[in-house]
DNA sequence: GGCTCTGGTCGATCGCGTCCACGGCCTACA
DNA sequence: TGTAGGCCGTGGACGCGATCGACCAGAGCC
């Protein structure tokens, strides 16, 4: 993972649909070089995958809203994470520090819809209670920052 | 924006590096029809971009933390916003209904990192307080969900 | 000093992207 | 109902890109 790295990685962050050869150009690399450098990176895991970014509200996704999780005591929290991973709406799911043992991203067409998922969630065994703050706007969501240093 | 168009989008949200030719198996047309299809796609606004997805720790970036806002009662929110906006530790930054007007999403390498965070958020003009969540760790994020039945 | 491993270039081949001309279907309208 | 026009597709052609193999330079190690 050196400067070369980076800057492939920078630049596929932008977009990802670029080419070998452009890529090549850009770093001032042969293509086949840049084309086993990617593989590399895509093997070793650093590269996930591509993803088409679609705007949400152009598939009928305009409402995005946070969902804070409390855990009952008693349930079993790899039950909890089964039963939202069933659910489609949930984009983000991160496991955190608090009482809130979970915070979900979740993206409905309706608030209709929301409040749907919500009486589903609250209804999931192991949830005692759940938070909702529904997202006015997105200012900008999954900005790609700059390639710190490497942590090797 | 019919069913080939969502099937186009599923199949680049999945892997936005696949081939027109590919793409054009995958749903029975031609490889031109195709790159006329996703050309309009993304000049409607559909598509906004392709990304590579990249591991926050493969780059040094292990720490995600949840950060709501409350702002002060005379403070301007676009000058909050433009502050955000020029921290790049940011990645994700919604306008939300409540109590807290921003909720935050950043992405640090290290606690201490927080901890400076946090500090220049305290100080940012405009904001009256914080309140840090942080992750620990993310069981999934950004999971493209099924286009629906398109608005139209 | 020589071996080997890594990571690069170069050249060739094959498939893909992309432009263009053509054609079929659907609709609007007389 | 006949016809013109627009939309959306196909097929062909051509140049570029992806990708493979062969080869080469430099670093590290015996």
């Amino acid at each position: 993972m050196d400067a070369i790295d980076q800057s492939l990685l920078e630049l596929l962050r932008g977009n990802a649909r670029l080419s070998y050869a452009e890529l090549a150009r850009q770093v001032g690399l042969s293509a086949p070089a840049v084309h086993e450098r990617v593989g590399k990176l895509e093997a070793s895991g650093v590269v996930r995958g591509y993803r088409a970014e679609v705007s949400p509200e152009a598939i009928g996704l305009g409402v995005t809203a946070l969902i804070g999780i409390v855990e009952d005591s008693g349930g079993d929290t790899d039950d909890v994470l089964e039963a939202f991973r069933a659910m489609p709406e949930i984009e983000s799911c991160y496991f955190m520090a608090g009482v809130e043992s979970f915070l979900l991203k979740a993206r409905v067409g309706t608030i209709a819809e929301l409040e749907q998922l919500i009486v589903r969630l609250n209804r999931t065994p192991g949830v005692a209670s759940t938070r909702t703050a529904v997202a006015l706007s997105t200012k900008w969501e999954n900005r790609p920052q700059p390639v710190p240093a490497p942590p090797a």
